[in-house]
DNA sequence: TTGACTCCCATAAATTCCCATGATATCCCT
DNA sequence: AGGGATATCATGGGAATTTATGGGAGTCAA
């Protein structure tokens, strides 16, 4: 699992250190990390090849001219297989340093089987809304032992 | 599998890089590259010898007669079986090129089980599409429903 | 012999590999 | 529990390799 957050620096040949965490995790379970474009926020998003293998066979059951299969195709081309080097970097492709608006500094942060890279300010504009909403609106009632379907 | 987009360059002789991450995937699956004009839109398209063997393979379970048959087996006779050089280059046929409308610059995009390749204005006017469905129609639902197995 | 295609070599830029370091955390022994 | 030794993590920089690309010599066919 991805989990907990962490600022790590980016440098000048845009190399990050993934977090150990996250590094054991992909290690153990011997999967590829795989960075793409968030479809939601301006920020990657990193997952196990195996994830995303499951996008990609989808895409051979839609309607190829279907509008879902063209934003699947788009996510597919705008994702980088990466991989570590010997300390555990990673290099950030530039059209994704940019997508991300990332210099510097990248935030971590673990969603369980994939997790967010973002830029400082944009983590904190996030989390701050995160906050407000849980203010306002109390917690999400979670269902636990949703059936799958 | 083919993933990430690149620009390279097509010189005079009509040679052009395959992207090396794309030859890798073919290398180590001992697969042929396959080009041929993609049914779709104007550009080419370029995947494994095996999965056109499955194009091929479904034209069998059609009725021979129909239409649908008749569209496939023409798109058999423009594929192209190429090889690279000794430096990861293919050469581009010249029906290749007219079709999609190639001169000195192709984008390479991986769409996973195989990829496009554009000339960089199409690839602009798709690129922008797909950003605009994206945004009136929100990402599809299969990112939405994270199974977590 | 001319044109088209293939193979071979050259090179600049980009990328990857390798080693070094400081900081932090972990262990271990008394 | 203290405190030093040891591992681990994140980071920096330079060397070595790879990638993408250009050009020329050799080859084959008409």
């Amino acid at each position: 699992m991805f989990l907990s957050t962490s600022h790590n620096k980016i440098d000048l040949k845009c190399r990050v250190s993934i977090p150990a965490a996250y590094r054991f995790f992909l290690e153990k379970s011997d999967e590829q990390l795989i960075l793409f474009k968030s479809l939601q926020f301006k920020c990657l998003e990193g997952t196990s090849f195996s994830r995303m293998q499951r996008y990609i066979n989808a895409i051979d059951e839609l309607d190829a001219m279907s509008d879902e299969a063209f934003v699947l195709r788009m996510m597919m081309a705008d994702s980088f297989e990466t991989k570590f080097d010997a300390s555990g970097r990673i290099v950030i492709p530039e059209t994704l340093m940019n997508f991300a608006e990332l210099s510097n500094k990248a935030v971590f942060m673990g969603i369980g089987q994939s997790f967010y890279i973002w830029c400082p300010t944009e983590y904190e504009k996030q989390y701050k809304k995160s906050q407000k909403i849980l203010e306002e609106k109390g917690p999400p009632k979670l269902i636990l032992n949703k059936k799958t379907e």
